[in-house]
DNA sequence: TTGCGGTGAGAACGTTCGTTCTCTAGCGTA
DNA sequence: TACGCTAGAGAACGAACGTTCTCACCGCAA
């Protein structure tokens, strides 16, 4: 009866599939059947299969830019706050079933066909590096090397999806260690 | 009547379209109707959409790292060479249409569900590393540097395409000039 | 008990997909 | 001219897609 539990088991749920097997992979009755909900329930709730892949693009957003700050706000020392980035980025690049930035993929797969899925993967990006920013900049970084952050950590990401190992987390850490000794 | 002409016209079309617009929402009748090749005559060359999605990344493949290959043999000096992958980097992702990575990209849509396309992005991504590696080397550069020069080559071209701009190739750069000087 | 509004399961709809098949037009050879 | 072959255009196929509709069922007010 709850809007607000169908829609998180909703997009819950698609979050768990697109991002596992893309999304022109994954129709409508897997999410039916992956979520319990009913065809109709799924579009009372959100108008398209588009939108489904837009609101769990936001929602994902958010819990990930939460998880992320919630680890580095953990840590103490400006330098060390930047390299907790990569150590958070190293331990969930281990989970199980990554493949990659789902930001990455879902533009890759969408960004032609949708503009809102475009534009929300922009969004999200535009955020991650302001965040990023923020700490290099408290770090007493140049420009130069909080851009660096940004496309280490981007490059990472992808990376280990492809290669099925968190390694490149740590490589880009170590090239963080660099740039912010030099 | 030339086999090795339609193929090319075949694989040409697919990746221009592939590229552009994902591989999902490319359908048989679209690469048909591009090429100007019937589907028989498609069938007669490859088996399948996604032999058709292997065989123009494996023709990307060996045309990609030829042009890099060739614009870093037009320049001279260890360090200089390292740098003109970036060069190289920024004036591939100015040019128009540029939508990130087609492997990462061909990886995020198909990696789960052909393992061929899987197999053929992971080799892909393994010769560049290995290309960056013998030039970081050439260098003196870390085994660290040249990883670093390999992520951040990566995060260049996927943020390039969502961006739209190849600023992100500059500031790749510039993260590698101070790792070669650090 | 009767009637009713809203929900859920899933059938149905119209497309579109990848792939195969049919048919015909055009060719070289006799 | 007659014949056989190839190959092109596009119809046909079955499956699957996103979306909508039907209808039986439920809790609940009278």
């Amino acid at each position: 009866m709850s809007a607000t539990d169908d829609l998180e088991r909703l997009l819950y749920t698609a979050e768990k599939l697109f991002y596992e097997r893309g999304y022109g992979s994954v129709g409508m009755d897997a999410l039916r059947a992956d979520s319990g909900l009913a065809l109709k329930r799924i579009y009372s709730l959100l108008p398209s299969k588009d939108a489904i892949a837009v609101a769990m693009l936001e929602r994902r957003d958010v819990a990930w830019r939460g998880e992320l700050a919630a680890f580095v706000d953990g840590v103490s020392g400006a330098r060390e706050r930047v390299l907790a980035v990569f150590a958070w980025l190293e331990e969930w690049l281990a989970g199980p079933g990554h493949r990659g930035c789902a930001w990455i993929n879902a533009f890759g797969e969408l960004g032609t066909e949708s503009p809102a899925v475009a534009a929300t993967v922009r969004e999200h990006k535009g955020r991650v590096r302001e965040y990023l920013d923020g700490l290099c900049a408290e770090a007493g970084c140049s420009p130069a090397v909080a851009a660096a952050v940004f496309l280490l950590a981007e490059g990472a990401m992808s990376t280990a999806g492809i290669e099925g190992s968190p390694a490149a987390a740590r490589e880009a850490r170590a090239a963080v260690e660099l740039l912010l000794a030099g």
